[in-house]
DNA sequence: AGTAATAGTTACCTATGATAATTAAATTAA
DNA sequence: TTAATTTAATTATCATAGGTAACTATTACT
């Protein structure tokens, strides 16, 4: 499997940037999309589920939410534990949404293009695989 | 193959911390990796070659190749043209792109255990074809 | 010879994320 | 029930990585 990195890595910068091409046209970018993905499909959250969710330190999730209030994609509504800021999505940002998901999901089939299905269907199980061997496979690694 | 970019994208940040925290022994991060990665494999190169082959500016390659230059694992050798840079691998670079090449691989072994022969193959080819797809099918894609 | 293009650099700016310290609120323990 | 501890969020500061625009030096074109 040498190379592989190699090869997971080189498609990073192209798809990123494209992505964030896209969400440009709404001030987006795919960082604050994940937070507008993750309480669209969790529900209302406070900014540690957030932070867990994507493994990423609890200010960059305060600067992220922050820009979405800005945008007023997102809202604060009031929980009982006053210390938790529970965020979700504005009627806007429900708008916002919905046209950025239909953007990515054709961005998702039109790079999938001329691919068989089953190579299709075993890249997308393999990924959260490799994903938790590198999460999870790390203790047990000196080297 | 809607989620097909989150399965993709949430591997990034763990791997590539993981390489970078492999790399730091050595003061590397695996941007720099990638020109040491280049040069050893297509020999002496200027800093334009590297730039076309990562899609990145080169002011970007500048920066790395001055590191690189720093840690005395780079060195420039002289070419016709003199507004070329060339740039190869000293001695001391190759001992220590061996050493990162056998740990960079024993990682990537790792984080396939569990994996059948099949499916790490697939992914292997595929990702390859998706790069190509984002890369060369912009010009037909409007939205 | 004079103009274009090319390779590399410099200066400056942006995006994203990390750490450490701080505030406020809730939980646990004495 | 007060005191200590934990938790959620924030602020300030720093690091990494990359981009754009403007510039110099050199080579190629015409």
């Amino acid at each position: 499997m040498e190379g592989f990195f190699q090869r997971y890595l080189s498609l990073y910068r192209p798809l990123i940037t494209k992505l964030n091409e896209l969400l440009s046209t709404y001030e987006l970018s795919y960082s604050l999309w994940q937070v507008m993905f993750y309480i669209k499909n969790h529900g209302p959250s406070t900014l540690v589920d957030i932070s867990n969710q994507y493994q990423v330190e609890k200010p960059t999730i305060t600067r992220r939410v922050h820009r979405l209030e800005e945008l007023e994609i997102v809202k604060q509504i009031p929980g009982k534990d006053r210390r938790e800021k529970i965020i979700q999505l504005t009627e806007k940002g429900e708008e916002i949404y919905k046209e950025c998901r239909k953007k990515i999901t054709d961005l998702e089939h039109s790079v999938m293009e001329g691919i068989h299905s089953d190579e299709k269907i075993t890249t997308f199980h393999t990924l959260p695989k490799i994903k938790e061997n590198i999460l999870h496979r790390e203790e047990n690694k000196s080297d």
